[in-house]
DNA sequence: AAATGAGTTGCTGAG
DNA sequence: TCTCAGCAACTCATT
C-alpha cells in the first residue's frame, strides 16, 4: 500500500492527470474486457518464477493473443532472467552460489537499469462498461480472514472495479479490513531511494559489507541495509542496487579492500538469484518436500497432508518465474508449501510449534525474536537462521514447511523462493548439508548481544533481569528473579498478572540437539528425496523403522503423551490448522483432542 | 578419478 | 581478547 501510493504520487509529479490506476478484478477475467473497451494494443507485464504468477501469467498471455494484444515482458526482480540462469546451467537447479556465479557469468553482465521516465503522456479514456467477475474462489477459504478486523471481511471488492469513488483509487487497509500495521517499516520507493542514498554515503559500510559480521541483535539501526521489503515489493530495482553498489565498491581504496561475494552486499543480491533460479528450474515443488528431487526427505513431526491432488508437477523450461507475494485471488493449488494441513503426529511437538509462532517457548533469544518478527516483520538474516535451526534439525525437529509457512505469513519481505530455499538450507534438507553445526538458544544470541538487549526489547517480562542469566532465566538464583520482578513458569502462556510469568524452558536442549543430531544422521543415512515413491506412498517408514529411528513422524520417543494407547485409531486422521493467528501474550493449551494424537499412518 | 580443500553465518574450552 | 583444535562429519569444486 506505501508503495503503490508511492508510485501514484511519483507518477503525478509528471503528470497531474495522471496516477496508478487500481483495477479491482483478477486479471484473468478483467483484462479480456479491458482489452476490448478500451481498444488496448499492448500488455506489459513482469515475468515471476512463483507457481502461481506462472500459471495466471499463461492464461494472460492467451487470453491476450485470442484478444489480438501484443504482449511484452520483462525481468525486474532479479539482476539475471531465471529462465536464461536456468538454461546456462542444463536445465537444473542452482544450488550453491558457485553455480549460480558461472550460470550468471554464462548469460552476461548483469544489464543496468534504465533510468525512470522523465515525462508521462495523459491517460487515455477508461469507461467501464462491462460488470464485474466474482474472484473464482469457490472451495477457496479467505487465507486472510484470520487477519481481517471485526468480521467485516474484505470490502475492496465489494466497492466495485474502480473503487468505492470510481476513481480507481488505491485501496486501503480499512477497505481490506486489516486493522493498521503494527511494523515501523515504511514502504515506497521514495523511502527506498532514499535509504539506498543514506547507505551508499557510508563507502565504508557499504564496500566492506560481511554479511556474517552483521549482529543479528542489533535494532535502532539494524546492522543490515532492511532493503528486502523494497526488493520484494518492487520498489527498489535489485539491478540498480547491485550498480550503485558496485560503483561504490569499484572507487574504494580503503585499507584491506572491499568485501567479495558471497559475504559482500552484492553477495546478498547473488543469493537471492541462487534461489529464484533453483526455483525457476524445479517448478512448483520447490517449496515443499513432495516431489521435489532435490530435497532431502526428512520424517520431521507436523508433515504437510499428503493428498492426491498435492502438486508434484514439474513445469515446462519456457515458462519459468520467480516471486510474488501469492496473495492474490485465487492463490490456489500451486502454492502448496503454505498449505494450512498438517498431520499432527505428535502432541508435543504441535506445543512446540506453538510456541515457537507465538514466541513463548522460554528461550528468550528465540522468544525475542519470534515476537520482533511477529510484530514488526522483520528480523535479521542470522535471527532467521537461530530460530530455523531451533524449529527443526536442532531442537523442535518439526517440518521446515510449518516453519516456512509461518514466515511466509509474517514476514514483509516474503518471497517464496527465498523463502522455501533458506529454510531447506537451514533444516539441512537441501543447499547445505552441516546439519552437525547447530545453533545454540543462548550462546548465539550472546555472542552478539552480551547484555540481552534484543531480549529486553522485545521480552519485556526480562527486561529487568540481570544480564548474567537473561539468556537462561531459569538457572537464575531467586534473589537475581526477585530483584528484576520475574516469575518462571507455565507451559508458555503468559499468566494471569501480565509481564509477570515467563515460561519454563519447553525442553532440555541439550538433549534435544543430541536426539536431532541422531536423527539427521539416520535421515542421512537412509537418503530419500522428495520426488521417491516412498515418500507419497508412505513406506519410507519401514526403511527408518529397521534403523529403530524414533524421532520422526509418529515416532515413539516416550515422552509425555505415551499413555493414550486406546485412542490411537482416532487420531490417525486429526489435522490441525496450520494457520492460527494467536498473539503473544494468548496461552497455548493443550486441546483435549491432542493428547489422543499419535500416528497418522498406519 | 580418487583425493583434497572449501563451504557467507556452530559451540566449547584451552592456551 | 583472540585463535585454534576438537567435536562428527556432509557436498561440492577442483585437481
Amino acid at each position: 500500500m506505501d508503495c503503490q501510493n508511492d508510485l501514484s504520487e511519483s507518477i503525478q509529479k509528471l503528470n497531474p492527470k495522471s496516477k496508478l490506476f487500481v483495477l479491482r478484478e483478477a486479471p484473468q477475467t478483467l483484462l479480456p474486457k479491458l482489452f476490448k473497451a478500451w481498444n488496448v494494443t499492448h500488455l506489459v507485464f513482469e515475468k515471476d518464477t512463483d507457481a502461481y504468477a506462472r500459471e495466471r501469467d499463461l492464461v494472460v498471455t492467451d487470453l491476450a493473443k485470442q484478444a489480438g494484444v501484443e504482449v511484452i515482458t520483462r525481468y525486474g526482480r532479479t539482476l539475471w532472467d531465471s529462465d536464461e540462469v536456468v538454461a546456462k546451467h542444463g536445465g537444473r537447479p542452482t544450488m550453491s552460489i558457485t553455480q549460480l556465479q558461472a550460470a550468471g557469468n554464462a548469460v552476461g553482465e548483469i544489464p543496468k537499469p534504465i533510468p525512470a521516465p522523465a515525462h508521462l503522456p495523459d491517460p487515455g479514456d477508461m469507461p467501464l462498461r462491462f460488470g464485474r467477475d466474482e474472484p473464482t474462489t469457490a472451495g477457496l477459504e479467505d487465507l486472510n480472514a484470520p487477519h481481517r478486523s471485526g468480521g467485516a471481511g474484505d470490502k475492496s471488492y465489494r466497492a466495485g472495479i474502480a473503487g468505492p469513488n470510481g476513481d480507481f483509487a488505491v485501496e486501503t487497509l480499512e477497505e481490506l479490513g486489516f486493522p493498521p500495521a503494527t511494523t515501523p517499516h515504511r514502504g515506497g520507493e521514495t523511502i527506498a531511494l532514499g535509504k539506498l542514498d543514506a547507505i551508499l554515503a557510508d563507502a565504508e559500510y557499504t564496500a566492506t559489507f560481511r554479511k556474517p559480521q552483521t549482529s543479528p541483535a542489533a535494532f535502532e539501526p539494524q546492522s543490515t541495509t532492511l532493503l528486502s521489503p523494497a526488493l520484494h515489493f518492487g520498489a527498489l530495482s535489485p539491478r540498480l542496487f547491485y550498480w550503485r553498489v558496485r560503483e561504490v565498491v569499484d572507487a574504494y581504496g580503503g585499507k584491506g579492500g572491499p568485501s567479495k561475494p558471497p559475504e559482500s552486499l552484492t553477495g546478498q543480491l547473488l543469493f537471492r538469484d541462487m534461489y529464484f533460479a533453483a526455483q525457476a528450474a524445479v517448478g512448483a515443488p520447490f517449496t515443499q518436500t513432495l516431489g521435489n528431487a532435490h530435497c532431502r526427505f526428512i520424517p520431521w513431526h507436523l508433515p504437510s497432508k499428503i493428498t492426491a491432488t498435492t502438486t508434484t508437477t514439474t513445469p515446462t523450461t519456457d515458462e519459468k518465474t520467480e516471486t510474488g507475494t501469492g496473495a492474490g485471488a485465487g492463490a490456489g493449488a500451486a502454492t502448496s508449501n503454505t498449505s494450512p494441513d498438517y498431520d499432527v503426529d505428535s502432541a508435543e511437538a504441535e506445543r512446540w510449534f506453538r510456541r515457537w509462532e507465538a514466541g513463548t517457548t522460554g528461550f528468550p533469544f528465540v522468544d525475542a525474536l519470534m515476537r520482533q518478527l511477529r510484530r514488526e516483520g522483520w528480523i535479521h538474516h542470522l535471527g532467521r537462521h537461530l530460530v530455523a535451526c531451533f524449529l527443526t534439525r536442532g531442537g523442535c525437529y518439526v517440518h521446515w514447511e510449518r516453519g516456512a509457512g509461518v514466515f511466509a505469513e509474517l514476514l514483509l519481505d516474503h518471497e517464496p523462493a527465498c523463502n522455501a530455499g533458506n529454510w531447506q538450507w537451514l533444516s539441512c534438507a537441501a543447499f547445505y548439508s552441516q546439519y552437525y553445526r547447530v545453533y545454540s538458544p543462548a550462546a548465539f544470541g550472546k555472542r552478539w548481544d552480551p547484555r540481552g538487549e534484543l531480549i529486553r526489547r522485545y521480552v519485556p517480562e526480562l527486561a529487568r533481569l540481570d544480564a548474567k542469566y537473561i539468556y537462561e532465566p531459569w538457572r537464575a538464583p531467586g534473589k537475581a528473579l526477585e530483584e528484576a520482578g520475574v516469575r518462571i513458569g507455565g507451559g508458555g502462556g503468559v499468566g494471569g498478572e501480565k509481564g509477570t510469568f515467563y515460561p519454563e524452558p519447553m525442553f532440555d536442549f541439550a538433549e534435544r540437539r543430541a536426539k536431532c543430531l541422531a536423527a539427521m544422521k539416520a535421515a542421512y543415512g537412509v537418503g530419500l528425496y522428495g520426488d521417491d515413491g516412498r515418500v507419497r506412498d508412505g513406506t519410507w517408514r519401514e526403511l527408518f523403522e529397521q534403523k529403530g529411528q524414533t524421532e520422526m513422524q509418529g515416532g515413539f520417543d516416550g515422552t509425555d503423551d505415551a499413555d493414550d494407547g486406546e485412542h490411537a485409531d482416532d487420531a490417525d486422521h486429526e489435522v490441525r490448522r496450520g494457520k492460527h493467528a494467536r498473539s503473544v501474550g494468548d496461552t497455548v493449551e493443550e486441546g483435549p483432542m491432542d493428547r489422543h494424537v499419535k500416528r497418522l499412518k498406519a
